[in-house]
DNA sequence: TAGGCCATCTGGTCCT
DNA sequence: AGGACCAGATGGCCTA
């Protein structure tokens, strides 16, 4: 290879860096396209790039949802669809995006209705059905509809023999490795608790089983942000680990809004 | 210090 | 030949 030859590899390799280095800035502006629609936007903490991914098509899925079956955005099921795989601090942020109220949350055992965990296809066969293969597991606690949301001190009612037209929704498969479950109490504060079961990929807590607690320490904080309906006061809010950013936005969840928000968003990008 | 996340570089492949 | 796309490697930054 000649010396002027050289030159021209070298250069036509700088040109193609970057190149590439465009590319990649397209794929991440339009990301934060992205995580601009989900249901919590903050600048200053951004979902990963996995975590948005993952967000998004909860949900895709949860709106459609939404407007074939009219499920209530307000509704446990759809934040469980909103949670489905994401890490715990992205559960935890969303959640607290979603301001759970200060009514205890009651667990809709989606899942365990229709053994959608451990393979399966969901039921209707939703056309956002899980699993999708070859997205990654998350390597982390993920905030699963059949961990999620078990109230302090509550009972957990006789999943074991579920009516298998119970689940209409079509709850997708989990696609995450098995984590110890997390749960919510009634301040809804999240926490990881270790599990005997950890080993096992259907955990459910056996009748009568209090499942795992949730310490309001755990949960995100707004410490000087405004929440509606002064939400701010709630222990949700005293949390130290997963600090909910001051710019969150806390949206309203209604259906049209909802809609017209992702509509918007289409037309001004 | 380990692990997660990210940006960047790089070589390979496919297409025009 | 050159551009787009992809995946692996690498190193930096941050946090627990």
């Amino acid at each position: 290879m000649t010396k002027a030859r050289q030159e021209r590899f070298r250069a036509r390799r700088i040109k193609a860096n970057a190149r590439e280095r465009s590319r990649m800035h397209g794929l991440n502006n339009a990301l934060d396209n992205l995580r601009r629609v989900m249901p919590c936007y903050s600048k200053t903490q951004k979902l990963s790039k996995i975590e948005t991914l993952r967000l998004a098509r909860n949900y895709i899925w949860a709106l459609s949802e939404v407007l074939e079956n009219g499920q209530s955005t307000e509704s446990h099921g759809f934040v469980e669809m909103l949670c489905k795989g994401l890490s715990q601090p992205t559960s935890n942020l969303v959640a607290g995006c979603l301001q759970l109220g200060p009514t205890p949350l009651i667990l809709n055992k989606l899942e365990d209705k229709c053994g959608g965990q451990g393979g399966g296809d969901s039921v209707g066969g939703h056309p956002l059905s899980y699993p999708s293969p070859g997205l990654p597991s998350p390597p982390y606690g993920s905030l699963e509809a059949s961990h999620v949301l078990h109230m302090k001190g509550f009972k957990a009612p006789a999943f074991d023999n579920p009516s298998p037209n119970e689940c209409s929704s079509g709850t997708p498969p989990y696609d995450g490795p098995l984590t110890p479950p997390l749960s919510i109490s009634s301040n809804f504060a999240l926490k990881q608790e270790p599990s005997p079961h950890e080993s096992e990929r259907n955990y459910t807590p056996h009748p009568g089983q209090h499942a795992h607690y949730l310490s309001a320490h755990h949960f995100p904080t707004n410490t000087a942000g405004s929440l509606p309906g002064g939400a701010q006061s709630h222990p949700i809010f005293q949390a130290s680990r997963y600090e909910l950013p001051l710019d969150v936005a806390f949206e309203s969840f209604t259906p049209s809004h909802l809609v017209t928000r992702l509509f918007t968003s289409t037309e001004s990008t």
